[in-house]
RNA sequence: GGUCCCAUCGUCUAGUGGUUAGGACACCGGCCUUUCACGUCGGUAACAGGGGUUCAAGUCCCCUUGGGAUCACCA
């Protein structure tokens, strides 16, 4: 049995965005699970449009959400002597010919028949002229394509669609410039790259059947296709930009982990079960086309964020700590000075639902100096409490080792001694050595933050007190 | 407007003729607790409408309604 070969085929007119993201993921889970290839092909046939930023931002977003790409990447910008190959070859059997008709004429009987409610179709003025000799003037080749008939295919996700052949055109192939059009490229290429199955969004519906037809002129298999739903905003208008970021690699910028978008965006439209939680390795075992939805979904951030929130939750601290590094820098704290990072990140990690998020709770471990939060300090630093600082300071400082256990020994010792309760100490020291009123653990920050700086902060706090 | 596609909680979805219509996010409450979170327990909440077929319909068929896609010498 031949191997599948499936492709992601974007146009670099932008970054990639969430939807080509999805899709790209699709055709990678079904081409892993097949164990079959996997092929990178970049659609800039329109040159004004195509930039090279757009393509390193696509290979850029495709890379950081793990999607490695077996072949290419291909671009079509390098293949126009192979379409006019195949052009001259429809003109010679006769299945494509020769248009002399202006654009603006075009546009004229388009915009009359649109007018008068009926189609705007070619109206095959051009499509019987005996075949003749160029006379300079400008021509555009249109395929010829049957009048009659009906053109279906089962798609994998759709399932039998059909297309009468009568509400099919001439579709242009090949340009005034002599350059070749999207719906005739995408054939040749799939053709001669040999694919097996495309999956693509499901505003190429309407493509399919001219693509099809085109597939058999041409006398070469059809692909197998699965048409995904679009992804909608909140309002359930296509998604874009007023709906948010669309870019993935602006999803990075705001803190989320590439697995937590992979797990969001093959949650979007499929599903197994009742399961939520999926890697892209159990993926490649899981995922299966037939079983995504046949219907638009909406684009839901807050699922995202819970995702994110459960990466990070679970994720390894040490490689947490690495990506949490330049947003560090951003807010200009240097994390080679001060408490060691994954210890920093292990006190945060089930509090930050993003890498910002935990780059701003990390802040105050390598701050010095720092405010007291008004309200905070308002309601917990009291008269009382530099004395008891005073005592926690002492009792730290005799302290053997500083772990938790010895930490949380030195506090009920206190309370014992003193007769109070947790909390007439606990928020001040929280106070003291954070800044704030929402913080990691006490006895975590204390461990996290070493003897010498815990102590530091305490007498900083004292004396900020009594001041 | 033509063509094509779609329709279960607010959202993502399970469901393939017989279910108290299940799970997840969000939301609301309880518990846990040194703060914030985490966690945990519980709750509110859906088969768009109408006709059929059938002993039985969220599941099959038809219509209506609503939504979306597309109708380029863009991809």
């Amino acid at each position: 049995m031949s191997q599948v070969r499936l492709r992601f085929a974007p146009s670099p007119t932008g970054y990639l965005h969430v939807g080509g993201a999805r899709t790209a993921l699709f055709n990678w889970l079904l081409a892993r699970k097949q164990q079959g290839r996997f092929i990178l092909r970049i659609e800039d046939t329109d040159v004004a449009r195509s930039t090279q930023e757009s393509v390193d931002a696509i290979l850029e977003g495709m890379t950081w959400l793990g999607l490695d790409w077996d072949e290419g990447p291909f671009y079509q910008s390098e293949n126009f002597p192979l379409y006019k190959e195949y052009v001259q070859k429809l003109l010679d059997a006769g299945k494509a010919y020769k248009c002399y008709c202006s654009a603006e004429e075009l546009e004229a009987k388009r915009e009359k028949a649109m007018k008068e409610g009926g189609k705007p179709k070619y109206d095959g003025t051009c499509r019987n002229l005996p075949p003749q000799e160029d006379d300079g003037r400008p021509y555009v080749v249109r395929f010829k394509a049957p009048q009659e008939g009906t053109t279906s295919w089962v798609d994998l996700i759709k399932g039998k669609i059909s297309f009468e052949n009568v509400e099919l055109d001439d579709l242009i192939i090949q340009r005034t410039d002599g350059t070749p059009t999207y719906n005739f490229v995408v054939v040749i290429d799939d053709a001669t790259m040999n694919i097996t199955t495309v999956i693509r969004g499901d505003d190429h519906v309407n493509n399919t059947p001219r693509q099809i037809l085109l597939y058999e002129a041409l006398g070469v298999p059809v692909p197998t296709f699965a048409h995904v739903p679009m992804i909608l905003g909140a309002d359930k208008a296509r998604l874009s930009k007023r709906h948010g970021a669309t870019s993935v690699m602006a999803y990075r910028d705001m803190g989320f982990l590439p697995e937590a978008m992979v797990n969001y965006l093959v949650r979007l439209g499929w599903s197994f079960g009742d399961e939520e939680i999926f890697s892209l390795e159990d993926l490649t075992q899981k995922f299966s086309i037939e079983s995504v939805g046949r219907s638009a979904s909406v684009f839901n951030p807050d699922k995202l964020l819970w995702l994110n929130a459960h990466y990070i939750k679970t994720g390894d601290p040490v490689r947490l700590a690495g990506l949490v590094t330049p947003f560090l820098k951003e807010r200009g704290v240097d994390s080679e000075k001060g408490p060691g990072l994954v210890a920093v990140v292990k006190t945060l990690q089930e509090r930050a639902k993003t890498m910002l998020e935990l780059a701003d709770g990390a802040v105050f471990y390598y701050k010095d100096g720092f405010e007291y939060d008004e309200k905070g300090a308002a309601k917990n630093f009291n008269p009382e409490t530099p004395a008891l600082l005073e005592l926690l300071n002492a009792k730290l400082e005799g302290l053997a080792t500083l772990d938790m256990e010895s930490v949380e020994g030195v506090f009920k010792g206190i309370c014992e001694e003193k007769g109070i309760k947790l909390g007439q100490i606990g928020p001040a020291v929280r106070l003291a050595l954070s800044g704030t009123t929402a913080s990691p653990g006490i006895y975590e920050m204390i461990v996290t933050l070493g003897m010498a700086e815990t102590r530091k902060r305490i007498e900083r706090a004292m004396a900020w007190i009594r001041r």
